[in-house]
DNA sequence: TTGAAGAACTAAACCGATTTAGTCAACTTT
DNA sequence: AAAGTTGACTAAATCGGTTTAGTTCTTCAA
């Protein structure tokens, strides 16, 4: 092992130059208190010390950390099949590079490990603020933060109520509204929703979207399943669907993996997309459009999403007075092949 | 705004149990120095008061951070199309969790930045040690880690040479050599690769085994192209492989999206798969074994990859003497429907 | 009964930055 | 020319832990 350097500190550069640490801090922030050459000479010499600031002694003296934080509550097997993640930290990422601002982050299995984690990093002063996914009925998490003076932002599908936590929200219900009712206005009126797990807002949203177009469009059925957004459940539960003797003809899926589960089931019923069943998902990707058929999709900006969380909790962070909560990218509906009116009966 | 509340430090317990900070110190470390009472004592308040560490002050006092680093080198837009990066970072996680150690990470646009981060992580001892991927010949970022002493991985082709940062290395040139050798088991004689960046090591072992495959089964061609992995790259470079006089018989693309980008323009100019045209990848994925027909390809267990570079840090922080390389997990043929033998002449 | 050893603790230094209070000289003002 | 102002700087406190060097008291052995 080589001899490792030794890390340069503002006591060094204040020796070379013959000031106080104070005065090389002065020079360093661009604040006054020191001349122009003093200034210059102090620079110099930090540049060739190569110096960096002690994050940790910064963020020790209250001042702030130049990290935010994401915690997310999910199984970690399975960050890798859903799209929105990587897509979502994306998005994070841009908002947060010309900040020069690094993220932390953490996967939990449990929403006491998510409150726990929020509370270690602010007694931590670990991160200046955080990005809350996946709000719940009554969520104890902004409550935390409330409680605690931790600036947040929740990704969420309405404006936030009863807290100081500003949402960037995407109107889960409007959204429905245009996937169901574009297929019921195609002329289906047997449709079938395979959804998520019910304890995500969205999922219930989408549901009552669905049920309240049973009168408006007299449908003759209209189901929502929950499943736990695996192919293998999404698989199943086409099967069911498709053997019923009066079968859907029109099936939405919460997430892409699942909607091309579906498609591959219905080939393999022999039954034909978009001739017989037309095929639709919540989620799109970069897969749904390369397979054939192509697959109809509510597109959601979901880089865009996170880019404008980043940037509305920067905001918060500089802002004295709360922040008040932004409108996401709304979601386009993309018509691809998987579509069709329903068969003649 | 409520009242934030004060976060309470060892002061605050020392002054509550009547004993000196380093008291409280000895206690909530299990070390020495204090009566089993005393610390029963000091434990219950400082449950009382809720205490946590803070990080910052932890850090500064030379001690571990408990935050490992990494910086990915890619435009950020892209993430989300990716099977490999979100499966990696799963595997991170699933490795940090039992250590109870957060992620540090960044996006940067190129190896300036990438090693100017490394630099100031470890000025500000931000992370005690960082995954490094995609290796590249004299590899800048292995020098720094070495000149600074800042505990890193390597996920790479190879176990490492001429740096003491162990690597964990999953063999490319053997697993090109399962690949290609299982077509021209099949009787394919004439074979293309839809290859990625050529900047990249695996790319290049991939294109070399190809070319030492000509001679040893007779092959009639055997074409390489470099893309930029997209979708797009993909299909116009298939369209242009399939419209020769002499078409190929298999193509291996370098990532999933692109088979399937392949696929679809096989489908398109109405060339049967497997029947005329055999198709392979070399990422596997959920998308890939749900797309009709499924395609053959090499399943590596990215996530177990992640977990065991993760691990391989961990085992070099606690480490006094250099850690070894290690071979990740095997790659594995998964042959599926997409593949079959050459239609006869 | 004295001395050594050990346990249980305290006081204070330390990590590297920021920040406040204060010093000193030069310059302005009337 | 005395008073006030400003600029340039220093010394020292501070953040919240860890760690080292003592100090005090108890206990046990010779």
């Amino acid at each position: 092992m080589p001899p490792q350097p030794r890390r340069a500190t503002i006591g060094d550069i204040a020796r070379r130059a013959g000031v106080s640490k104070g005065a090389v801090s002065f020079a360093l922030n661009d604040r006054p208190g020191v001349s122009a050459e003093t200034r210059q000479r102090i620079l110099a010499i930090a540049q060739e010390l190569n110096w960096r600031p002690n994050s940790a002694a910064q963020a020790l003296g209250q001042s702030r950390a130049g990290v935010i934080g994401f915690v997310l509550n999910r199984p970690a097997r399975i960050l890798g099949t859903e799209t929105f993640f990587p897509e979502l930290l994306s998005g994070i990422q841009l908002g947060l590079s010309p900040a020069h601002t690094a993220l932390h982050m953490l996967v939990v299995s449990s929403l006491e490990e998510e409150v726990e984690t929020y509370r270690e990093w602010w007694h931590a002063h670990r991160v200046d603020g955080v990005i809350v996914v996946d709000p719940r009925a009554n969520d104890p998490r902004l409550a935390l933060l409330d409680e605690l003076g931790l600036p947040g932002v929740l990704i969420g599908s309405h404006p936030s109520r009863d807290t100081s936590v500003p949402t960037v929200w995407v109107d889960d219900s409007e959204a429905a509204r245009t996937l169901f009712g574009y297929l019921a206005a195609l002329g289906h009126r047997r449709l079938a929703h395979v959804a998520g797990t019910a304890e995500f807002e969205h999922t219930l949203l989408r549901s009552e979207v669905l049920q309240s177009f049973v009168g408006q469009f007299s449908l003759e059925s209209a189901t929502s399943t929950p499943t736990d957004y695996s192919a293998e459940a999404a698989a199943s539960e086409t099967r069911r669907l498709l053997s019923l003797p009066e079968r859907p003809t029109a099936i939405v899926y919460d997430n892409d993996v699942m909607a091309l589960a579906g498609l591959r089931v219905a080939h393999e019923m022999g039954i034909a997309v978009p001739g017989s069943l037309s095929i639709a998902s919540f989620d799109d990707s970069l897969m749904v459009r390369l397979v054939r058929p192509s697959i109809t999709t509510l597109t959601r900006d979901t880089v865009e999403l996170g880019e404008v969380a980043v940037r509305t909790l920067l905001d918060a962070l500089d802002a004295t007075a709360p922040v008040p909560s932004r409108p996401g990218p709304a979601p386009q509906l993309s018509v691809r092949e998987s579509t069709a009116p329903p068969p003649r009966a």
